[in-house]
DNA sequence: GAAAAAAGGTGACATTTGTCATGATCATTA
DNA sequence: TAATGATCATGACAAATGTCACCTTTTTTC
């Protein structure tokens, strides 16, 4: 079996070559740093499976897993990652890769790696114990405890609506000035970039 | 452990009464044929679990259960299907409730019930082989009716990330204007006016 | 009663975004 | 072969957006 290893830190990345050729059925053919390397490695060297960081610098794995995809549907790929990332999971469950694990679990990387090359897919407890809240659209704590006033909480969801800000400050009888105003004092607190990442953000919490 | 059994065939509820009372530690408290009387069964007799068919005459399983746990967030509810139903698994475990499991597999219902009465989540082989897929379509769904090409549709979900055109640029290999002009022809399609109303839309197609 | 918070405003400014026209390459299909 | 559709690119432009500095007036709160 030809694994092709990604992980931005190096100590991992090279002790995981370690581990893994101690077992006589795997080679690691070559090892990346990032997302990138991913991408350049799989299509140089053709690995029968990718062992890939989901946390890393530029790329997250996951993006480097879409191409890679994109590329070749049948890939297959074994996401590590230092604690399950609640965000990640559902992203990585649906590229349909081969499983994700948990880093600390060095005893079962190369059993997941063998279980994954034979096509079925691998999903460490942890994963399959919080699909059902990951899923659960409840996981909205509220917009309630950022320190927004009245009337921002009414501007985010215009936002969410999809409206301008012409149309927001004709609903809201304001000048279109005030409600830039009030939305860059949301964004601030939320600590978000534009509208559209609050509306996104809304339709996290809310649904 | 006190059981109420949901079964729109009689025949199939009184069967299971008799497997399941055949073991001592599980007493059927009562049965129902439709999602009906399981809200209404559920009121009156409050059983640890309620093992129910998903396809049922008038309101479905998953509708019943809907009203059940708003009512007591608590409340377990273990499913039971001739098939595994693809449209109604996603629907299951974003309610929460405790597993989903085929009818065919009679051997498996007492200890999937025992399992679940513990807290813990039982999801029969059939269901976790079918995530990722299942996962993946729903993912598509909604947006394939609208003739949009594969770069476009991985552009709307850069989109929805909340990144800047630059940033999908740089993810997609691409350049800015290029993104612009696939953001700018997707809201055409999909006679959006601005990329908020796309991430909105986005979210609203699903989760 | 003073201070703070909330509500509302203006004008200027840089950036981002969306649109349009136009062109190129490549693969598929009629 | 011609036409189409998907892909990718430019440059120019207008409109929308977000930020900043700086105001006023009420309402709450200490």
């Amino acid at each position: 079996m030809r694994v092709l290893v990604i992980d931005d830190d190096a100590l991992v990345s090279s002790s995981l070559k370690t581990i893994l050729e101690a077992d006589p059925d795997i080679q690691v053919v070559a090892i990346g740093n990032n997302g990138f390397d991913a991408i350049e490695l799989y299509k140089s060297h053709r690995p029968d499976i990718i062992l890939m960081d989901i946390r890393m610098d530029g790329m997250t794995g996951i993006e480097a897993a879409e191409k890679i995809i994109a590329s070749d549907p049948d890939a297959k790929i074994l996401f590590l990652t230092t604690f399950s990332d609640d965000e990640y999971i559902i992203k990585a469950l649906r590229l349909g890769s081969k499983g994700y694990i948990l880093k600390q679990r060095f005893d079962s990387i190369i059993p997941s790696l063998k279980t994954a090359y034979l096509g079925q897919n691998v999903y460490g407890e942890e994963i399959i114990g919080k699909l059902p809240s990951l899923l659960k659209e409840d996981d909205k704590a509220g917009l309630e405890n950022y320190g927004l006033t009245e009337r921002e909480l009414e501007t985010i969801s215009h936002v969410a609506e999809g409206l301008s800000n012409k149309e927001i400050s004709e609903i809201m009888y304001l000048s279109e000035g005030t409600v830039r105003n009030y939305i860059s004092t949301i964004l601030e607190k939320l600590e978000l970039r534009d509208r559209t990442q609050l509306a996104i953000f809304y339709y996290k919490k809310r649904g």
